[in-house]
This record gives structure tokens, C-alpha cells and sequence, in this order.
DNA sequence: AAAAAGCTTGCAGTCGAATGCACGATCTGG
DNA sequence: CCAGATCGTGCATTCGACTGCAAGCTTTTT
């Protein structure tokens, strides 16, 4: 009987050679765990997976094994298989700015309840986004948290990664994102009748700089609203959120031609630091007594005695927590609709400003 | 003929039943893009690797369909494999310390720069390390930044696993570890010699907490000084690193019978700028007039006009710096000998203190 | 006591990229 | 014009954990 014709030569010896390819070290694998326990690679998995079916002796016998080796599963495994990261990105523009601390201190806090981490990107220049975008790719966020400037066309990309954004106090215009707000405008127009019925009449605005949503908000809706009120308009002039921009506007304001302002509203507390200190010890000038200065964030710093400032605090921790809950129902329904949550301004009334009465 | 005992009935049909376990979503990978330009896997692979060896058409080709597909090579696959995660974890107690989120902001340039990425460990409290340290394990990161305490056993733990560490302002007694430091000694006793000459008599610090090596060093330090100058002990009270503390430690120094102090040493910035608001806005003691006021860190907010702090600042931009270089040479280099590399404090001459010349 | 329904468990095949090896194509030199 | 060197490429295997499947055991039901 002739032998059935061999297959065209298969020779490949099955030789596999093993390469351990990076080896920087091996370290403990579910398969050492596996050994010792004397059970199988696939029922450790299932010991370090809630829910999975396990019985008590196998989970102890591996427990045991796992305890005696150290064994840590390897979540980058893990990722590769679940295809969950269990990795937030938080894009933050610049952690120099003393607001942004609390919110990623806020924000890492809330996603390691939820069993996720923080891979941090920050932006030395709010240009550099389009250079970042593709490191978050790479590392199979399952999320973002946007504290940065983002397009419109870079959040599509996002979209049509399917990878779930979430804008931290910013938005997109009209487009439907998702996103984590504070009341910018109500706050900016609650400040303006609050100063105004404690008798300002010449306002000055130190805003922030041209690309800041934020900022924007809060200097065109306070313009607004002294302009709704039949009063002067205000003179404005751009910062850039830092104390040295305060200080610089405030220079600008005092040298523009007839009578000083009454109130100045700066578009966060830092720079409002930064004119109050310029108007009290460059100017003499006595804060409030002859101008009312007000800022908008409840940094720490403002709260400090020297300062004591006026000014609309953001509720950091609920919107960061929101910001969390929010990321990761999305994260569980991909499906979901776009979800704007938006909270109110804390209106901190510090000793900077001559304020009227709450309803003008 | 009895037919052969049959094995164990191997019916196994090869039948593979693909699955797509976790399937969020299937992304473009390597093979999408291979089938597009033509080529087999691993010449995309080698494409996206410097060094590697491919034609210039072949690359062309690929680059092309990578475009195409918008194919971003997946960070998680290639860590599995090459071992190595191009993931650093920082480890970092509280954010809101103000002196914290520059040295972050730092790191994460650093290691930006350098093709790696920061993964952010924030511990609520102290006491959670050892909660957080599986954690950090399981993400394979390269190496870790520690600007929090790590006991002896954790740092030990961290070099059974081949993870290098690098202590950021931290030692631990005489270990051998790599650590980026700043000399609070050396600091501490300067600051000690020039408010003396400056003529400062009576001396008290308020101080870090107890656990806190850098705090007590700054206060050690300054307490050995006073003594060798032949200086009465000082009061000494301990704070939490917060202006709160600040302002009490201010209380209780006013509290104690006896002539009040003619100069304060406090172990930290924000601690000195609450002492000092309370000094004048609670007990209306002119700085420096009547005492010296002085912190460390150098803090954004010392140099504020209200402030204008006299303190020891630490170059936080080469000691961040000098981590990433530190931390990427033992990655690169696992069996290099611990290293210190230590820096000194900058004296900043501010006005809230009355000091001699520099050489006493 | 046999059948039906549960639990556990191991097997083997994923996930996506990197790479040792060997074959083939191209180039060089004699 | 062919041997030998060089370069480029594809094949198959690997990293470590997860999980569908089916087999083996146990328990319950009738």
C-alpha cells in the first residue's frame, strides 16, 4: 500500500528557538503561579477575574502560589487581549497655572476609585496638540479628559477612533460633545449687577488671552452686561492668565486718558492677584475703597488673608467627579448620546469689591 | 483485527471559533495596513522602527497605506513583546502642595522629550502607598519617580522587580538609592547665619511634619545652627505644609510667654505666607521690622508683591531634569551603582526679612 | 438508579507588534 | 559570467493573560 504522498515536504522541524525578545528581566507569569499551584494557566486567569468560576480550594491553592511568587498579573496583557486600558489621558495645557493642579489632583483621585489611571499629557504650547494626538493613540486610552484646547477636528478624530472625550470647561460651539461646565456667564453677569449696585459705574476688564473659551465667556458676558445696564463701555485689555498680565493690565488701565475705574474684573484670580497687588503697592491705590477688583476660579491663593478676594469659585470637586462619572458611562455605553453637565459659579464674596445687595 | 485502541478520542477539528473577546471596537492594525500596501506584517512592523532594514519603496509604500488607513502603531502590543512599557510612574502625596505641580509639570516635559510618558500615582494620604504599589506594578511601567515617602521595604520591593527608582527630594538614612535632592542643610544653616548677622536674636520654626525627612532637615538643621551660634533654643511647632498650619503655628509662637521671636523659620513657602498674613492682618506686627519672616521652595506665590518672601529656592527645572537623565541612564544601564545628584537651594533676599551680609 | 442539570477545569486559540531565521534578489568583484 | 557578499523580505513564533468550548465531575431531579 503506497504511503499517502507526503504533504510538499513539510519540513519545518517545529525548531521555535526561543528569542525572549526585549528581556530586560522575565518576571513572574501566570503560568509560574499556574505551575506551582499545580492548575492550569487558564485558572489563575480566572482567580484574579471577580465573578469568574473558581472553586474556593483552586482560588486558595493559587492565592497561595501567587503570594509565595509575587505574582502581579501584567495588565499590559491584559489591555491586549480585553482591549480596556483601564488608561485615562488628561490633557492639560499648562499645570503652571494653579487652577489646573486641583482639577488633575481631583481628577486622578476620581478615576483610581474607579480603577482607572491617569496618563498625563501635558502642552508646553497650546499648538503642540496635533504633535500629542497620535501618543494618545498609541497607548489605547480608553478615555480623555480634555483640559486643553482641542478643534473641532481633532475631537472628531477622537470620535472616529471611537475613543469617548470628555471637554473640561470647554466646548465646541454648538457641536455636541461631551462635556463638563461651569456657568461662566451667568457668573460674569451675576458679578457685574453685584458691582454695580455697590455703585460701579466705570468698569475695566483684564480678559484672557484670545483662545481661551473660558476667558472669552466670562469678559464678552460681563461687556454684555454692563452694556445691558446702560453703563459705559468697559476697557478692555488681554492677558495671559498669569500673575505678571495682571499686573501688566493694570499699568495699561492706569495710564488710559480721564478717570480711573471703579470696578476691574479680571478673567481669573491670578491675574486679579496680579492687578490688586500692582494697584495697592505701585499705585497706592486702596482696594476697595477706590476700585473693586474681582476674579473669576476660587484658587487657593485667594482666599488668602493678604487677598481675600472677590471672585467666582468653580466647584473643582463636583466637576471633576462629574467629569469621571460622565467618561466612564460613556466608556461602558459607547453608544450613548452626547452629555453636557454644567454647574454654577460660587459667588465668594471677598473683601476686594464694594458689592450691592444679591438682588439689584 | 481489533482496531487500534483508539488515544483518548483527539477529536479535535481544529476548529478555531474566533471570538473578539472584549471587542469595543477593532482597530486598524499593522496587518490592515500590510494587506493595503502589499507587504507582509512585519515590514510595517519594521517601518515604524528606526534602524530597521527596508527598502526606501517598500517604506513608501507602507507609510502610504498607514496614512491611508490612519494606522497608529499600538503602544500595548509592542510593550508586550519588547518588555519595555515607555510608561514612568510618578508618585506624588498632594498636589495641592503648590511646590508639587511644578516638579510634575517638569517631569512630565522631561519625559516627553525623552519618548516616554508619565503615569500619575496621587496618594490622598500617606498611609495608602502600600495600597497603590500593586498598581503600579501591574502597568509594567520602566521606572518610577518617587516625590513621596517610600519606606525602605517599598524601595527594596521596587528592586527585587528590576524597577528602577528615583527619590525626588527623599533619601532613606544611608541606603543606597538614586535620588535627586536638594541641600536643605546647607540651606537652612545659611539662612540661619544671615538673619542672625542681620541681628536676630530669638529665633522659632515652624516646622514640616514629623514625617516629612525634608521638612526635618530644614528644621534640624536650623536648630543645630542656632545652637553653634550660641542662640537661645528656638520655640519649635510643627505644620502640615499648609498655609492653615501657617497661621496657627503663628498663634501659638505669639502665645508663648516671654518676648515674641525676631525671626520665624517656617519649613515650606505657604506655611511662611500664612505666618505671615497672621503677623500682620491678625497681630499687626510689622515684617520685617519686627520679625523676620523666611520659607523654602520658592513658590510661585512667594514673589508676589504682598509677599515678596525671603526663601531658599529649590531649581526644580534641573532637578527635574536631572531625574528623567537619572532615571532614563538606569533604564538604559540596570546594573549602574545608586546615585545622588544633589543641588543647592538659591537664598532669595526678599523683603519680609532683615539680613546680614552674605559672609557673616 | 438513571437522567438531567450544574460546576470546574483544561485546552487551545486569540489580541497586535517585534524579530530570528532563511530564502531570494541584487550587487560586487574577479 | 559566476561566486560571494549584501540587502530586503516573509514566515512563524513570541510576549502574558483571557475566554469559548467541551470534557469531567458533582449534584439534583424524577
Amino acid at each position: 500500500m503506497p504511503k499517502p504522498s507526503p504533504k510538499p515536504a513539510k519540513t519545518r522541524v517545529k525548531k521555535p528557538a526561543p528569542s525572549l525578545i526585549g528581556t530586560p528581566r522575565r518576571a513572574v507569569t501566570s503560568y509560574d503561579v499556574a505551575l506551582r499551584a499545580g492548575v492550569s494557566q487558564s485558572a489563575v486567569s480566572r482567580c484574579f477575574k471577580s465573578g469568574a468560576s473558581v472553586s474556593a480550594d483552586t482560588r486558595a491553592l493559587v492565592m497561595k502560589a501567587a503570594l509565595d511568587l509575587n505574582y502581579t498579573p501584567n495588565a499590559i496583557a491584559r489591555s491586549l487581549i480585553t482591549r480596556r486600558s483601564n488608561l485615562v489621558a488628561v490633557l492639560i495645557s499648562n499645570l503652571t497655572n494653579l487652577y489646573y493642579p486641583e482639577v488633575l489632583s481631583e481628577l486622578s483621585h476620581q478615576f483610581a476609585e474607579r480603577g482607572m489611571r491617569v496618563l498625563l499629557f501635558t502642552l508646553p504650547h497650546e499648538a503642540d496638540v496635533d504633535f500629542l494626538l497620535p501618543k494618545v493613540w498609541e497607548y489605547q486610552v480608553d478615555g480623555v479628559v480634555a483640559a486643553a484646547r482641542l478643534s473641532a477636528a481633532q475631537v472628531a478624530e477622537f470620535e472616529r477612533r471611537h475613543i469617548p472625550v470628555v471637554l473640561y470647561n470647554r466646548t465646541l460651539g454648538e457641536r455636541a460633545v461631551n462635556a463638563v461646565l461651569c456657568d461662566q456667564a451667568a457668573g460674569a453677569r451675576m458679578l457685574v449687577d453685584r458691582l454695580a449696585s455697590g455703585g460701579a459705574k466705570r468698569f475695566a476688564i483684564i480678559a484672557g488671552p484670545k483662545d481661551s473659551v473660558v476667558g472669552q465667556e466670562r469678559s464678552q458676558s460681563a461687556r454684555a452686561r454692563i452694556a445691558e445696564l446702560g453703563l459705559a463701555a468697559p476697557f478692555v485689555t488681554a492677558g495671559n492668565y498669569d500673575y505678571g498680565s495682571g499686573a501688566q493690565g493694570m499699568r495699561l488701565i492706569m495710564k488710559q486718558p480721564g478717570r480711573t475705574p471703579d470696578a476691574i474684573i479680571c478673567a481669573n484670580d491670578v491675574m486679579a492677584i496680579g492687578a490688586l497687588d500692582t494697584a495697592r503697592h505701585e499705585f497706592g491705590l486702596p482696594v476697595p475703597a477706590k476700585v473693586s477688583i474681582a476674579g473669576f476660579d476660587g484658587v487657593e491663593p485667594s482666599t488668602w488673608a493678604s487677598y481675600n478676594l472677590t471672585t467666582l469659585r468653580q466647584p473643582v470637586h463636583k466637576m471633576a467627579m462629574a467629569a469621571a462619572d460622565l467618561l466612564t458611562s460613556i466608556i461602558g455605553n459607547p453608544n450613548s448620546s452626547p452629555e453636557r453637565r454644567v454647574f454654577s459659579a460660587q459667588f465668594i464674596d471677598g473683601g476686594t469689591s464694594r458689592l450691592g445687595a444679591k438682588t439689584p
